[in-house]
DNA sequence: GCACTAATTGCAACTAGTCGCAATACGAGA
DNA sequence: TCTCGTATTGCGACTAGTTGCAATTAGTGC
């Protein structure tokens, strides 16, 4: 079902990716202060959550993981939160196929992603993959893209050979 | 707000264009009946509102269109046919930068969009413009890209222009 | 530590859309 | 024209998320 958005939790770091992150997620504090902004338990919560997660995530994973460690979690505020976090520049968001937004957290290297509409499975698209795509838009539109918020629909190679219906279609 | 979806209705299909849409339009009873679907009030009400669309829908303005016509207009049954029409290939949609469904109505070549995130503008990217990225994905990844479902979301050349804030931001 | 102000939260109402299901009504065939 | 099976509709409940607002509280200055 939503399984595309948690498929790569869990997946390990690069080694090394690690290290940036916890300092990273350390600073917080400060930069929202610094900003005028406010360091509260909510927000804490919200960092600790994401600070365990790789990969990606819906909204409403966040607010589900939250709230197991906080019942009283309320979902606006998480919402809200995670505005402010991507204006930090902590985490970015993209679409799945469905639309719905998937929150990459703190990505190694700033990326895209393609997901099959048939299997729901998805890859991340690196820089040098649409590259091209970047510097004609760039060049001719004088429109600077925004990779991480690239989202690439289709079909991929096993649902393709597999005649036509790979699995269940997933929008 | 929600303009960049309406922003280019009514602008008039090239000369010639026209004509094609409307046999397409007229051999849909048909094509329903083939497949052992039907043709209701309800689907042909939303069909002569399609018809005279050009351009970019979402969900909603095409719901608040048929219920100008039949007040009685029920949501979810507009959504639904939408679901069938697309499966027809008389539509496809894409998402704007807020995630939401935008319809292509019967768009006289396949292309995909570029918005702006802080102007809200938007702009059709025609198959040349991505032409690499997608000869790429297929050799390198066996991947057929949905061009139709593109969205590529960043800046234009006035808002890089304008210092940073071009105008409020879209999302 | 206390007071003050503005940021933030909790909450409830609201939006856009989806889903299940019983009632309706296409449309193929007699 | 009538019958019948099933596709479709209407409807209400539900999902995921957003928004406005009054109450709370972080954090600055005293
Ligand atoms: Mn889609
Ligand atoms: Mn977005
Ligand atoms: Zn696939
Ligand atoms: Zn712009």
């Amino acid at each position: 079902m939503s399984a595309s958005g948690s498929r790569r939790l869990g997946v390990p770091p690069t080694p090394g990716a690690a290290w940036d992150r916890s300092g990273a997620w350390a600073s917080i504090p400060e930069r929202l202060r610094e900003q005028g902004l406010r360091w509260t338990p909510q927000r804490r919560l919200l960092v600790e959550v994401l600070a365990q997660t790789d990969g990606h995530v819906t909204g409403g994973e966040l607010v589900e993981r939250c709230r197991e460690a906080d019942t009283t979690t309320i979902p606006s505020t998480v919402y809200r939160t995670l505005d402010v976090l991507e204006e930090l520049g902590l985490i970015r968001h993209c679409h799945g196929v469905d639309g719905r937004e998937e929150f990459h957290v703190l990505p190694e290297t700033e990326h895209g992603h393609a997901y099959c509409n048939e299997c729901g499975r998805s890859w991340d698209v690196e820089v040098e993959e649409v590259g091209a795509m970047l510097a004609s838009f760039q060049e001719r539109r004088g429109f600077e893209v925004d990779l991480s918020h690239l989202t690439v629909a289709g079909r991929c190679r096993d649902c393709r050979g597999a005649g036509g219906t790979g699995e269940a279609a997933v929008e």
